[in-house]
DNA sequence: CATGGTGTAAACAGGG
DNA sequence: CCCCTGTTTACACCAT
């Protein structure tokens, strides 16, 4: 059976430009629960990039390290009777800077994503989510997407999830399960804000490229939005150019949505590159920019309170709280000290923990 | 040069 | 006891 990234003839041979936060996240993406235990995430990456395939072991280290440190990932239970580990999933405060990490790949022959790209760059990111995220209360009151099927429908024989998503948020999707023939029953899908719509999309433009992906539009549910339509015209896999940023990953220390580092461009998508300014949605430009700016100031003040910090999953300790309890017993003991110091790197990590004290 | 992000290696605990 | 999972530390490299 030829594996996904066989079948979309891609370069196998080579390492994937995605970083390790975004292949989980794309491997929890992916499943049908969008939660996964490690040894699934394991099989989705090789299974997607046969590189991992033959490369040594080590890889695997990184992933279980990167779902444990970095706070886009959390832990959930399962039935006890399952085995052990536990399931891992995407923490709804920080899919959109998980989505935006899969933007700035700086290349990839995974040209199937190239459309999701795009739309992402326009209605991602929006306050709303990140305000009811912050705020502790995504599952009581998760924000409503309206998606309005245009031209071309979302067929639900490829895309079961994205359909049966679009269904649960209410909305008439013409074409929908109107097939010939009785679909697989579609799995329980609970569509939680316009991100959710995002990541599905990603998956299964990886998946099936960019045929796929009819105008979809999207209308945050507050009332006073305009409706963010993404026109079909112009938007040939041809005209639309991928991100050259790489790394804004956000992981780790990173909160939700800290755009400190980033540039206004890479954190809202880029609009105003004059690579980006070809992908067919120029005409929202100055509306993208003016949202840009009204979540920009949004955000640096909710930073700046401190928000979103009690929103955070208990079961994994911050980094901040790994600096200031450090455990006892795990992880590497202090080597001795070396003979010739490799540089400066010992006293680099010590000022740098040094800073974080001092937050 | 300082800083932060990312990848890798490794040690360790705990459970199956 | 072994293997897997999860956590933590340390460090190198790179970009900004």
């Amino acid at each position: 059976m030829a594996t996904i990234a066989e079948k979309l003839q891609v370069h196998t041979s080579l390492k994937p430009p995605y970083s390790f936060s975004c292949l989980i996240f794309m491997a929890i993406e992916d499943s049908v629960t969008q939660k996964l235990p490690v040894k699934d995430i394991y099989a989705w990456i090789t299974d997607h990039f046969p590189y991992f395939q033959t490369a040594p072991n080590g890889w695997k280290n990184s992933v279980r390290h990167n779902l444990s440190l970095n706070k886009c990932f959390k832990k959930v239970d399962k039935s006890p009777n399952v085995g052990k580990g536990s399931l891992w999933m995407v923490d709804h405060c920080y899919r959109p800077n998980l989505l935006q990490a899969l933007k700035k790949v700086p290349y990839h022959p995974y040209m199937q994503l190239e459309r999701f790209h795009a739309l992402n760059n326009n209605n991602n990111n929006t306050i709303p989510n990140s305000q009811s995220c912050r705020l502790g209360n995504v599952e009581s009151e998760p924000p409503v997407v309206s998606l309005v099927g245009r031209s071309n429908m979302l067929n639900p024989d490829l895309f079961p999830f994205l359909t049966q998503r679009l269904a649960a948020a209410g909305l008439q999707v013409p074409g929908a399960y109107t097939r010939h023939h009785n679909p697989p029953p579609p799995p329980p899908v609970h569509i939680e804000s316009q991100e959710d719509v995002n990541a599905a999309t990603a998956m299964l433009a990886l998946k099936h490229g960019p045929r796929i992906l009819g105008g979809i539009s999207v209308l945050p549910d507050r009332g006073d939005h305009a409706q963010k339509t993404i026109p079909r015209t112009h938007e040939t896999p041809q005209n639309l150019v991928i991100t050259t940023s790489p790394s804004a990953d956000h992981t780790y220390s990173a909160g939700p949505r800290s755009r400190s580092t980033l540039s206004p461009d890479e954190a809202y998508g880029e609009g105003s590159s004059s690579n980006e300014s070809s992908h067919g949605i120029d005409s929202e430009e100055d509306e993208a920019e003016e949202q840009r700016k009204i979540a920009e100031g949004a955000d640096a003040l909710l930073n700046l309170a401190g928000i979103c910090t009690a929103a955070q999953q208990p079961l994994k300790r911050t980094p901040l709280q790994s600096l200031t309890e450090p455990s006892a017993k795990r992880g590497r003991p202090p080597p001795p000290p070396p003979a010739t110091p490799s540089r400066h790197r010992a006293s680099q990590q010590q000022r740098r923990r040094e800073r974080f004290h001092n937050r």
